[in-house]
DNA sequence: CTGTTAGCGCATTCAT
DNA sequence: ATGAATGCGCTAACAG
């Protein structure tokens, strides 16, 4: 039922030319008011809206926003999602999203295809199997055909774009050392990110954390997660030989999931051991003992990255402005799950 | 760096014209073998990758899909989207994602935006607002403008489409059913969407199975959550003049939410009482308890909106197919918050 | 087998 | 103040 409306009917209808019809609406001042008002009042009555492909190929921008996230079931990127769709949508943009689902693969032809038109720039982190590549190539070539890239989390020096991250190695490094200053002697680390660059620095700051405040004994204890169900297994025979009483979790699945694992083996969260995640969401509210966690702001960090992408697609292209990292302060939300002080 | 390579650089650098290019590129066997490859290996070399966007104004279609989901947060919306995104991708579209956030408003601008020439056709669940203001003309619109709509799980006899639901009614029913049967005198039903389709089927299969299988004696009893902390509250009074040792609750969290609220108030779950939760996420197994749910299958209901959705778009048009109902039968997933029997 | 032409819907420059 | 003409990049009908 019934052919969208253009400005070409209109201009039949009104018995103007297509162009004083475009520029009426558009209110030109070139055009006498009394003209745009009836264009207007018109284009009102048939409901008219431009067509936006139509559009997006004459003024060579489409005003929309290519989203690539490894996998949108982890709670912190579905925050993040939360925040840039927003702020895109205050500003006047769309989102594509894509899902890469952690595979190199999907991330490329997610981008490529993108990249063909469909919209002006990306806000992109990066999945685990490119880490292990080590292959940017795709994330540079889309830079070189004047398509703005924002990495956020999840980034790599390789690519000189801007970037959106939280002081993970910071954040880390507080986490170890709240634990170890309450009195923790066995703090283990676990994560299941252990190829991104958010992992590498979250087990950074855990070292350094360890060399600087516990005792000269105390042995650095990472604990990678490929496969949560072998995890599992691996993980109980672990408890057998090892006295724990302290946990950092690089995300807040294995958090939870590994305090679920003590609490099966009868030992008692915080009392015997103290946990702390990475990732506020709807996980380590509800956990029980709720989770003591890391809030990595994760709406606000997709806010900005969408600020910074749009800032740099609608600024004058002939200033080049110099690229920059954002560093997004975490906040440690004390829950049930650690005994820290202070 | 660098203007995308057209068609037309390309027909200048091989010296045939525009159109034996585009056609030799489509494989067309109007042009000789050899053209062909030549232009093929032309192609490859400066990397062409055919505009999109002007594609999509020439064939009058897009190959993307709308999206309109509720609320990304919730685990169930997430899992669908996942489906939705792995079939498009599958079958060659790509997906824009909007999030109405449960606002009406925010519901109607985004269609309205992606109906003007942004996408082929929409999958949508409808907001909790929109269901309040029992407005749907925005739906009928887009239908009525040639843009085919799948609905999906929140959905609503006033829009004549094709819908995906899982059989809310059945799965309520039996959950209650199970719940009373093993013994428990006093359930009861907490819901925070009650004013969807999906809460009011739930309800209404609580309330017939409490009809069919409870003692005389029983009567409904159903908590709405408006605002959780609200909430909290006044189920904590609640249970100081109530006993209740059953609890059906339409989804994740609420499920988990008020058994740590009964958790905290000394109650053992599930010895004193049972607890089923509907959709299967993150939460529910890593609850403590682990939480018994209905599984709604998102991902394959995800994919099969989609389907039906690109059915429709590929089918020859004159052969306009009848709207078609898909209900998709739910699992129960027993783990450890509910004792029941067989 | 190849090229010319037209047109998708819009914005815009350049006449008038 | 208005309109004609052009072109964004592509496909396709038609001519040769």
């Amino acid at each position: 039922m019934s052919d969208p409306i253009t400005l070409k009917k209109l201009a039949h209808l009104s018995n103007f030319s297509i162009s004083t019809v475009s520029k009426a609406l558009a209110d030109n001042p070139e055009i006498s008011k009394g003209t745009r008002e009836k264009v207007k009042k018109l284009a009102e009555l048939y409901n008219y809206t431009p067509n936006l492909v139509a559009r997006s190929l004459k003024q060579r921008r489409t005003k929309t926003i290519g989203v690539i996230i490894p996998n949108i079931l982890a709670h912190f990127f579905a925050k993040v999602l939360v925040g840039i769709e927003k702020k895109a949508v205050a500003l006047g943009y769309n989102i594509i999203t894509c899902i890469s689902d952690e595979s190199y693969d999907k991330e490329v032809k997610s981008i490529q295809m993108l990249a063909s038109g469909s919209v002006d720039g990306f806000i992109i982190s990066i999945s685990k199997e490119t880490y292990i590549k080590e292959d940017y190539q795709h994330l540079i070539a889309t830079i070189n055909k004047n398509l703005p890239v924002v990495l956020f989390d999840r980034v790599t020096e390789n690519v000189l774009c801007d970037k959106v991250i939280i002081n993970d190695f910071e954040s880390s490094y507080d986490a170890t050392k709240k634990l170890i200053t309450s009195g923790c002697k066995n703090v283990i680390f676990v994560s299941p990110i252990n190829h991104t660059s958010v992992g590498i620095e979250r087990v950074n700051g855990y070292n350094k954390a360890l060399k600087d405040h516990a005792t000269s004994n105390a042995t650095s204890q990472i604990l990678i997660i490929e496969e949560y169900k072998e995890f599992a297994q691996y993980f109980n025979t672990y408890l057998e030989d090892h006295t724990i009483d302290g946990i950092v979790a690089a995300d807040e699945l294995s958090a939870i999931y590994t305090m679920n694992l003590i609490i099966g083996k009868g030992l008692r969260v915080p009392e015997d051991v103290s946990v702390i995640g990475f990732t506020d969401g709807i996980l380590s509210e509800n956990s029980n003992p709720p989770l003591t966690t890391v809030d990595q702001h994760g709406i606000e960090l997709g806010e900005i990255a969408t600020k910074k992408l749009i800032n740099r697609l609608e600024q004058d292209n002939s200033i080049q402005n110099e690229y920059t990292t954002t560093t997004i302060k975490t906040t440690l939300i004390k829950r049930g799950s650690a005994r820290i002080e202070d």
